[in-house]
RNA sequence: GGGCGUUUAGCUCAGUUGGUUAGAGCAGCUGGCUUACAACCAGCAGGUCAUCGGUUCGAGUCCGAUAGCGCCCA
């Protein structure tokens, strides 16, 4: 266990007085730039599995936009991280920074105006224009990688200024990224792992592909979006036999793709068909009907043609009935040259097949449409109009044209068989709220394709991958030369495989690397490992592995946390944490959700120049786990309020325990006698259970709300009531008592607030305190002693009906317009005797408070109150 | 089409296992420079708890249906 600040310092300096005129004012410098100096937040490696508290911290994706959703979410974390540590435990808050794939790839483009060509030459001479130009200039891979690198740096610098004035109490010496020497090293060592035990594997596969991209996209990125179309219906004559076959499909292009016409085994219409041929339109390509239940039989004419490929639907009836192969869709989305007549490629009229392919070949997928159009009309094989729909059409949740599905090599985590072991893991993880496990339940029971984790991109962690080239020149794909893991991290275009020399590179004989990089996702996936120092740091890893939290947003439950289940799942047979805490999203003022192109991103550091980092934690704070929060500035306003009334409130309070060198002396708890006093206490710390119950369930906002109530009501009421009393000659009980109280309910209630407000609480702290508020023990009841139980036979709190009776004076004053100074001739209480009994026992503070110059008690059945004000004067 | 969440004061939201008269803040109104705080304080007013039905001695709370809003998946 760490050393608490209360018994032993860990900062030289002692109590620094109390100011004469506090204020908020650059608390973010001050205490930001002290909390670095001392390592407040240091990591105590020293610490065991059980005195750790781990978070595996989301890093956010540094070339995006900065909004305020970042704060809202961190700061969630950060509270709880905070409490953890007040509890005693060594927590373990590293940063990280995703820097890695395609959003940064797309922000180099953007920011410098390049492009990168990896078949260009590493250029040393190279720089980056200082604005970007019309047209993107072509660099080769190492000098693009080298851009990334260069403005990750700048944008990591903005982030962590950012989450140092937020006040964030993060490690930021266990700082990771995921383009790192040690992310890549992970990665690929999991890579390896995996490929070791056959979990892991490539092989040639339809797959999802991003044209504009032209990369591979996995499930899991894949979104849908309305998209218009039209139903063409298409003739295809029988073949040996009278007749035709109606079908109707949104994608005549892809005719020359057709493989089978299809239709539902129960459907009569169709059942004389089935095993019979028909002729495609304008190609002549012999086609089977056949029967599959996916095939619907209220859709268009009921009998659909399948392509290769043009949806997902295509890919299972392509493997479920053992259809062929005709692939017509490019890597960049254009029609690819074919030859009618060849092996897969029969046709009955092969000429016209040629010829009304030629004026498709080389067209993008839209152009080709437009054009088949025309020919299917002219041929007479388009029946009718075309019909306008509109519907859902399959995009990469980047991209801008809709996904092509190709036939490519690729590599493929094995998903699907882990199936129940991940829908177990799923339930034994404690979800907050407990709801969002069913975004991943049924993200698991959905599933259907394995993981593809091969991207054709540049900025991202390569498959530490090497093939064969046989002598014959062609490439041994089957027999893959992996790394070794002590050559790890290794990129396969530089580097050579064991047993070969760089000059056997694309050589028969020789060797090739593997040009893919891995899915951002599969090094995401491994941040605990990453964090935490799998196999790099094996001392450090058993004290932090499976960590206690993951906190993320909801959105990425499918992605980010499915994904890091899986690793762990595979790789450690166990959990990669016990809970994950999921917060909601920021909307904007008027609740829209926030977006670049709508232009409604909220930039925080603006707010938090203006109200103050408590001011916009506090705002944070107040939304609820798991709860969308919309921007409100009001609330930020109050959260400012907030830490001005700690500021004053602790002046005051403070200002009564001063001896005459400025020195705050309390008494001890045992001269806490006075009933009002102890009845202050015990409500006190039933807001301490309450706050730490709420805290250790996650719900920061609950244990916010239950202190912050009690401390205005704190000081309305209590601090009103012992203010006089409190001046009083300290050698007398009733000011010792008044005092220790306002010590001990003031530390308690600081610490309870520390965790969302930490910048006011440590300057508070900081003026009679030694070491940090935040290192400081959470307050428990035990800390109370005696000083919380009722007195023998109080069971009527004294604070409660003074509190009822000051309200009531204040109430008159108020209705007769009279100044909150004005005087009370005659205070007429009838109450119980049990009120009245603690009435009195808080008399002389109720007078104080009041101005009550006579008080007139009696015990009645019939509660009874009556304030006569005093004349003026 | 399936699932999840949500609907409480003008606004933003609490309201725990069902239990007195449904709370808070903001905004509004009325006062007050009270020896901590005017970037403040005190007081006042403001609600058919989305709608309908059910369970119960008793429902904002539990159950069912409907509607609106939001999100996820197909």
């Amino acid at each position: 266990m760490q050393e608490h600040a209360n018994g032993s310092t860990n900062r030289g300096a002692g109590p620094t007085g109390i100011p004469e005129k506090p204020s908020l004012d650059g608390l973010e410098a001050t205490w930001s730039a002290r909390w670095e100096e001392d390592a407040t937040y240091a990591f105590d490696r020293s610490a065991t599995r059980s005195e750790v508290f781990s978070i595996d911290t989301p890093p956010p994706t540094v070339s995006g936009s900065l909004h305020i959703g970042h704060v809202f979410s961190y700061t969630h974390t950060d509270a709880v991280a905070r409490f953890h540590r007040m509890q005693g435990k060594a927590v373990f808050y590293p940063m990280g920074w995703d820097d890695n794939g395609l959003p940064t790839e797309r922000r180099v483009q953007n920011y410098f105006g390049v492009r990168c060509d990896p078949s260009l030459p590493f250029d040393p001479d190279f720089v980056p224009p200082s604005q970007p130009g019309k047209d993107p200039i072509s660099i080769s891979r190492p000098n693009f990688v080298a851009l990334c690198h260069r403005l990750t740096a700048e944008d990591e610098q903005v982030f962590e200024h950012l989450w140092r004035t937020l006040g964030l109490s993060v490690d930021w010496s266990h700082t990771y990224a995921t383009i790192s020497e040690r992310a890549q090293r992970v990665s690929q060592r999991g890579f390896l792992r995996l490929a070791a035990r056959g979990q892991v594997v490539q092989h040639t596969a339809p797959t999802l592909w991003d044209v504009d991209f032209r990369t591979a996209v996995s499930q899991a990125e894949l979104e849908d979006r309305e998209r218009p179309g039209a139903y063409h219906r298409l003739r295809f004559p029988r073949v040996g036999a009278e007749g035709s076959v109606e079908i109707e499909t949104t994608r005549p292009e892809l005719l020359a793709a057709c493989v089978a016409l299809v239709a539902h085994p129960d459907d009569e219409r169709y059942q004389p068909l089935f095993g019979a041929e028909v002729l495609t339109p304008l190609f002549g390509v012999r086609v089977p009907v056949v029967a599959h239940e996916l095939a619907d039989p209220d859709k268009g004419s009921g009998i659909a043609m399948v392509c290769t490929f043009g949806d997902t639907t295509d890919v299972v009836w392509w493997r479920e009935l053992s259809l062929p192969t005709r692939t017509i869709v490019g890597r960049d989305g254009r029609l690819l040259t074919v030859v009618w007549g060849a092996e897969g490629w029969e046709s009955d009229t092969p000429e016209a097949a040629t010829a009304h392919y030629a004026e498709l070949a080389g067209r993008t997928v839209k152009q080709a449409q437009a054009r088949i159009v025309e020919l299917l009309t002219g041929s007479g094989a388009l029946i009718g109009e075309v019909r306008p729909i509109t519907h859902p059409v399959k995009f990469f949740e980047k991209g801008e044209r809709p996904l092509e599905i190709v036939s490519s090599r690729q590599w493929f985590v094995q998903t699907l068989p882990q199936r129940d072991r991940l829908l177990a893991r799923g339930e034994e993880l404690r979800w907050h709220p407990p709801y969002m496990a069913h975004r991943y339940r049924a993200w698991v029971k959905g599933l259907n394709a394995d993981w593809n984790i091969s991207r054709q991109r540049f900025f991202g962690v390569p498959l530490p991958v090497w093939y064969p080239v046989d002598a014959s020149g062609e490439t041994e794909f089957d027999t893959p030369l992996m790394a070794g893991e002590k050559q790890l991290p290794v990129d396969p275009s530089t580097d050579v495989p064991e047993g070969y020399t760089e000059a056997q590179r694309g050589q028969p004989g020789g060797f090739v690397g593997d040009p893919d990089v891995m899915d951002t996702w599969a090094t995401s996936s491994l941040t605990p490992q990453i964090a935490g120092g799998w196999e790099d740091d094996p001392d450090l890893f058993a004290r932090v592995f499976p960590m206690d939290l993951r906190p993320q947003a909801h959105d990425i439950i499918r992605t980010w946390l499915f994904a890091t289940v899986v690793r762990s799942e595979l790789e450690h047979s166990a959990l990669p944490w016990a809970n994950a805490a999921i917060s909601g999203w920021v909307l904007d003022p008027d609740r829209k959700k926030m977006s670049k192109s709508k232009g409604n991103v909220v930039t925080p550091l603006p707010l938090l120049e203006m109200h103050g980092a408590d001011a916009v934690r506090y705002w944070a704070a107040c939304g609820r786990p798991g709860t969308d929060t919309a921007v409100d500035e009001a609330q930020m306003k109050v959260g400012r309020r907030l830490a001005i009334k700690v500021l004053n409130a602790s002046r005051f309070a403070l200002g009564r325990l001063t001896d005459d060198a400025g020195t705050v002396v309390a008494p001890g708890i045992e001269e806490i006698t006075a009933p009002i006093d102890r009845a202050m206490l015990a409500r006190l710390a039933g807001v301490v259970d309450e706050a730490t119950a709420a805290f250790e369930g996650y719900d920061y906002a609950r244990a916010l709300e239950r202190t912050e109530a009690f401390f205005w009501s704190f000081c309305d009421d209590y601090l009103e009531l012992v203010k006089t009393r409190a001046y009083g000659d300290a050698g007398q009980a009733g000011p010792a008592s008044a005092r220790a109280a306002l010590a001990l309910a003031l530390s308690v209630q600081l610490r309870l607030l520390a965790p969302v407000i930490p910048f006011v609480t440590e300057e508070v702290w900081s003026w009679w305190q030694v070491g940090s508020i935040h290192t400081a023990p959470w307050p428990t009841p035990s800390e109370f002693g005696a000083a919380a139980s009722p007195l023998p036979g109080g069971g009527e709190s004294a604070l409660d009906v003074a509190a009822d009776l000051l309200g009531l004076i204040r109430r008159a004053k108020a209705t007769a317009k009279r100044s909150m100074r004005s005087q009370v001739a005659t205070l007429t209480v009838a109450d119980s005797q049990e009120r009245i009994t603690a009435l009195l026992s808080a008399e002389d503070d109720l007078r104080d408070a009041g101005g009550v110059l006579s008080l007139v008690a009696t015990v009645a059945d019939e509660p009874a109150v009556d304030v006569v004000l005093a004349d003026d004067g």
